[in-house]
This record gives C-alpha cells, sequence and structure tokens, in this order.
DNA sequence: CGCGCCGTTGACAAAGATCAATCTCAGTGG
DNA sequence: CCACTGAGATTGATCTTTGTCAACGGCGCG
C-alpha cells in the first residue's frame, strides 16, 4: 500500500546516450528476441534488426520510477534483468499494481501509440533497463511489418493478461488469486528461461504481491501459509517452489490460453 | 452471477452474408468513424476506405453470445445499436464482465491478431451488429497505415481501460466504482453522440452492472440507493441522469486521461 | 550494535456476500 | 378491464472474507 517509489523519475541526458549506445547494441537483446519468438514467429532480417536497435543500457536499483503517470515518454524501456511493474495510485496511499515484467518484457510499448502514459512504470528488484527511442521502433515497424505485427501481438497479449487479472481480482478468492499469479508468472518466466522444474526466483515483497492482486500484505501472508500447508508450494518465500502444479492451477482455475503463447520457447 | 447466453454463438452462413452484405455498406458506419475520429486524425481516403469495408448487418436479441471463450473467429463485430459486453465465466456460476461495449466500438478487434479468443462477446441489450470479415481489414491496414495505426490505438485504449478497471475493482470502494463507471459509460456515449446533458440511457440490468464491478446485483442495489440518497444521480435505473458530475468523479476518483481522446468529437 | 525492512501474529472491525422473501411493473392472454 | 407471469429491483437478517491496527520477530547491513 506504500508510494512505491521516491524522487525524480529517470531521463536521459544526451550526452549519457551516447555513451552507453554502444554497450546494449546487441547481445543484451537475447531476452526480447527470445520472448518475440514465444508469441510470433521473427524473419530472419528482423530478428536482425531488433539485434540492431540502438539502446541505452542502466542499472536501476529497485524501487525506481523508470516513467510516470502522465508522463509523455519518447523511449520504451526494455527489461534486460529483474522484475519490474506498472502501478496506479490513488488517494490515501492505495495502490494498484497493473503488471508484473520480468526480463524480455517492454512494459510500455503502448507508449509508441499513446502519447500520455496513464500510469506509472517502477523497478521492483535492481534492473538492467533498455531504453529504446521510439523514433528507431517506429522505423523497425514500417520496414518490418513482421516486427510490428509482433510487437501488436505483444500489445494485445498484455491486454489479455489485464482481463485475466480483472477476473481474478473481481471473482476469484484470495487462494485462487495467489495460486493464479504463480502459475502466470511462472510461465511467462520459463518462455525466456528463466525458471525450469516448477521452481524460480520470487523476488517481491508481500505488500507488492498483495498490490498486485488487491489484498493486504497481511490477507497475502496467511493465503501463503494455508498454500503452504496445503503442500501447493514451497516453504521459502524468496524462491517459488510449485510442489503440486495441477493442484496450483486447479485452486486459480489456471488456463493458459490467455498469454497466447502459440510458440512454445525451447527450453 | 448467471450465466449471460444460452444456445449457440451466432455464425454467418456464405448465403446470408450475401444477402446482407448490400444493407451495410456505408451509412451504417457512422458510429465507427465517428469513433475512430474521437481518437485519432483520419485521412479521407481512410474514411472513405472505413466506410466502403464489407460488412453484414443483423439484428441480435439481447443476452446472445456473438462469440465465445475459445473461437477463432473470420470476422470483427461492429456495435451499430445497443450495448454489449466481453465476459468471463469461472465455477459456480461466478462471471466477471470485462467491458462494456456501446455504438461504435468493435469489441473483437484483438482478434486481427490472436487467434483464439480468450472470453465471450454477447449482447446486453437488442442490437444491430456489423460483421467485418478479417480478410478485408488486414487489406485495409495495409492500404491505409493511419486506419491500422487508428485501430490499433483503439487496442491500446481497451487496454487503458481495463487497467482502469483493475485499479477499481482492486482498489476502490463500491461506491467509487459505481460512480465512476457511470462516468466512463457517459463519456463514451458522448463521444459518439448518445449522450448529452449529463444524462444517458442505462439499458443493463443491475446484476450484469455487478458483474461488471465485482460486487454481487444486492449491493449494486445497496450503493445505488445511497448515491440517490446523496443526490449525485436521479432516481430512475434505466436512465442514468448524473445531478452532481464534479462529485460523483470525486468519490470514483475519476480521471479521464486513460480514456485517451485526444481529439474530443464535436457535438 | 542498532536500525530498518519485511514477514508474522492476534484481536477486532468493516465491507461485502449470501439467502430468502417481497415488491414492481410491463407484457400477455382471456 | 383484469388476472397472471416473469424478470428485475428491493429489503432484511445473517455470515464470511478481508481489512485495520498494533505489536513482535528475523535478518542483513552499515
Amino acid at each position: 500500500m506504500l508510494p512505491l517509489a521516491r524522487g525524480r523519475a529517470l531521463c536521459i541526458t544526451a550526452s549519457e546516450s551516447a555513451a552507453f549506445m554502444a554497450a546494449g547494441s546487441s547481445a543484451e537483446k537475447a531476452p526480447l528476441i527470445r520472448k518475440l519468438e514465444s508469441i510470433a514467429n521473427l524473419s530472419d532480417a528482423a530478428r536482425e534488426a531488433v539485434s540492431a536497435l540502438p539502446m541505452t543500457v542502466r542499472v536501476v536499483e529497485a524501487r525506481q520510477d523508470l516513467a510516470r503517470d502522465k508522463d509523455q515518454p519518447a523511449h520504451c524501456c526494455l527489461l534486460l534483468t529483474g522484475w519490474a511493474c506498472r502501478y496506479k495510485l490513488l488517494n490515501e496511499g492505495r495502490r494498484q499494481i497493473l503488471s508484473l515484467h520480468v526480463p524480455g518484457d517492454i512494459p510500455d510499448s503502448q507508449s509508441l501509440h499513446l502519447r500520455v502514459l496513464d500510469h506509472g512504470l517502477a523497478t521492483l528488484t535492481q534492473c538492467r533497463v533498455g531504453f529504446l527511442p521510439h523514433e528507431s521502433l517506429r522505423e523497425l515497424c514500417v520496414r518490418f511489418p513482421d516486427a510490428a505485427s509482433a510487437l501488436w501481438r505483444d500489445t494485445l497479449i498484455d491486454a489479455a493478461i489485464f482481463r485475466e487479472w480483472m477476473t481474478g481480482i473481481g471473482r476469484r478468492t484470495a487462494h485462487g488469486r495467489i495460486a493464479h499469479v504463480f502459475c502466470e508468472m511462472y510461465l511467462k518466466l520459463h518462455a525466456v528461461g528463466l525458471a525450469e522444474n516448477h521452481r524460480c526466483p520470487w523476488p517481491i515483497t508481500q505488500t507488492d504481491l498483495g498490490d498486485a492482486l488487491g489484498l493486504t500484505n497481511v490477507h497475502v501472508n496467511r493465503m501463503l501459509q494455508d498454500l503452504r500447508a496445503q503442500a501447493l508450494i514451497g516453504p521459502r518465500y524468496s524462491e517459488l517452489v510449485i510442489y503440486d502444479w495441477d493442484a496450483l492451477c486447479a485452486l486459480g482455475e489456471f488456463d493458459e490460453t490467455y498469454l497466447h503463447m502459440e510458440r512454445k520457447a525451447a527450453a
């Protein structure tokens, strides 16, 4: 429930941009390529072009804003390592986390077509972030229609996840919501090669998780204890270990259709 | 909470398609054009092309599915008159309504890029619906990049509305949620010329409204009585009359930024 | 060593759900 | 004209889930 970040949002000065440009040029894009290939087919040419996109890379500490509500950004953020989230703030410190993001995600790709941001974007853990100028992304879209369509598809999957979360917050029990987000994040991480054998890192606080699920940290804590008592998940919060995938899916009424991963990433 | 529709989803046979094609050809598209122009600039050529899109028109009774979860549609639905919604069903008859749609909306425009539907689409009132073949929409996008970008922008605004609803369901009180959806629908209707002077038709049941807001019909009913008692809205449920717009916005913490109506429709 | 963040616990309060009537009113048939 | 019907709105009593508040505990870090 606490405000997520203090201080001012990050912005890139021209000199910094030049200084970092070289560093971010090619191998860094692996998570992005992997993610796009998990949802669409990319031609070799498009893959090359994505790799060649100019990018400024930065390490950002946990709980820093990458962009703020009402900003009019000129670049998109590509998450290279770490977890981030989008969020809205309401009166009296209420906060809703709208989405959780992992490496390969471009959480603000919508800003390519929507001038004003209607929410904030912040790191949850320390992150490496690549900044991609709108200009070069637009050019990419014009020159490589399959890249454009992969990006459009990505924004549509983003929306599909919102629908699923809305359903959870509106109509699932607290147990179900937690089970559901565990299943979802495990699959998202698995798609970019960051999870295996029903285990993955779980680096966010219970307060953050509550704000994502429309619950309080206290209630999240109690529900987690229930899930542990039922032997559905492992005992440590910092690493998610799913003991019983099927039971967790059943509890969360989880059906992965909405993730639209038509091409499963090779493990 | 009740299942929304019975019987089978609508589909169009080849002969019907031919029979209706002529009828839906041009003037019918006024709400769509008006809606697209409320969110983006359209060139004259693009506007012409949209008007010339082949379309099959049908009158559909209230509470009928236009498309179902897991369908793989070959057309998009353009709502010409009436209200519709997208929804998900969970076990034990729980239902979440994901969005409310009014004339000019294409509720399933995402299906252009996402093969499988992850939710249902149904009428709430009697509707006139135009069916637009994916094929011709794709061709439109290729030939008129500004039409493509308007449609993409439309899907992004769709997602922005999901985010706002998620925030409401997760973090707003029942009063606030109802106030918020009233403000939103009034503006959406106003943008297509179907509302004026803080009045608009309100043709959906309290049960439907509850399913949209993550509440029960009983609780919706009680909250409506509160809003009436506070003289924020008019006494009749079938017509929304907003007595005190500012107070309603304040109660719902409503900020229209997320609707991204950069070009207000001329009244 | 002590501070602060985060996880955990308990007692209690409140929002909203559930269940079961009852009411209203438009549409229908006689 | 009037009884009958059914969907949807309204009401009351009660229950459950979740929130609130406050304290305490573990642990990493300067």
